[in-house]
DNA sequence: GTCTATAGGCAGATAGAC
DNA sequence: GTCTATCTGCCTATAGAC
């Protein structure tokens, strides 16, 4: 009963997603067509259309059902019961794992073209940066409470610091194709809120 | 007598590349066309192909002249005989006006669109980072011999830290339209460099 | 849901006049 | 150097048959 999709449709929608997404995570939302996801398919752009009305609607259900999966990641990291400081190192390791793809973040992608994108995926854009900057700060605030992260600052001032480096460390490790120039650059970024760097500077 | 341009060739050259630099920072290589350049200089896209035969010729020239500009950048802070500590306040200081400008690094760009690029392309982008590292290696040396910057492993460990991090910074400043949030991330940056913070772990 | 066929526009690019 | 005119191809998108 009920309203439920037909298996082809979820599938092939999905498909669609699946193609789209690393087109854009490799090409950017500029560098891909609905001819390229249509020949990967194997079906006509017309049928795309079908799916999803236009480019900007295929990038907005893009964002969103990316957005979600790193949501579950997070969650799932949360439900892990590690120490916040190995919730940042899993944090990091969710970059790394995309970055060994051949990818670049979709947002990270995406806010580079920022200024090309309708304004339904800008804001979608930034409510998963928005989300991501939440979610750290829950884990700084933890760390600094437990004892495992140490930082200078407020959580909501460290947080922009870690989604930064970890962008850019991605964005600029892509054009090398070397995954340890990543690492390393993540490495000390976590070696940044460990240990006993900072003395006097903690919390002024 | 000898071989030189015209001043009118020498002028439009220059007015094509200040228009396009301008739109590749903004809107990325995939997002303007010749027709965007020739409608805001007031010449026909035909006109354009006579200064650079193809767009990836124009997009070559490009980062040739943003690297070299870069590069006298560079000269002109070393040039002021400051620390190794102004030297690297000065370069994150150049991201930030390119910010300011609500644009986005012309290379930083251009390397999330790198799979879509020329491969002549692709080595002048890599070049300039090539160059940002071997500069910043240089004044990290400098400054931890004089003291005045402190970190972590090698100059050629920490340098890709500096470009990571001021990159993603802009990166996902820009959607915000937020210069403080680079500004904080930058700051935060530089006191990673400076005061006692490595204790125990300087050149272990 | 997917197809064929096609519209309408814009992309990068060229020829040749001036 | 810049123009007009034009080309070819690809883009997103739609109509309507199956």
């Amino acid at each position: 009963m009920a309203v439920r999709r037909s298996v082809e449709q979820v599938d092939t929608r999905s498909a669609i997603l699946d193609i789209a997404e690393r087109l854009v995570q490799s090409r950017g939302f500029n560098g891909f067509s609905y001819a390229d996801v249509a020949a990967e398919l194997g079906i006509t752009k017309a049928a795309l259309h079908y799916h999803f009305p236009g480019k900007a609607e295929l990038g907005e259900a893009l964002i969103a059902r990316y957005a979600l999966r790193f949501g579950e990641a997070l969650a799932a990291i949360d439900a892990e019961g590690g120490s916040a400081l190995a919730r940042l190192q899993a944090y990091a390791d969710l970059y790394l794992g995309v970055l060994r793809d051949e990818r670049m973040c979709l947002c990270g992608m995406l806010a580079a073209e920022y200024q090309t994108l309708s304004d339904p995926m800008r804001q979608t854009v930034v409510r998963f940066f928005d989300d991501n900057h939440a979610w750290l700060v829950r884990v700084l605030q933890a760390g600094r409470t437990e004892g495992t992260l140490v930082f200078s600052g407020t959580p909501e001032e460290a947080a922009p610091m870690i989604v930064g480096t970890l962008e850019g460390a991605m964005l600029v490790a892509r054009p090398y194709g070397d995954a340890a120039r990543f690492e390393t650059v993540a490495a000390r970024l976590i070696a940044e809120f460990t240990n006993a760097h900072k003395g006097s500077r903690q919390r002024q």
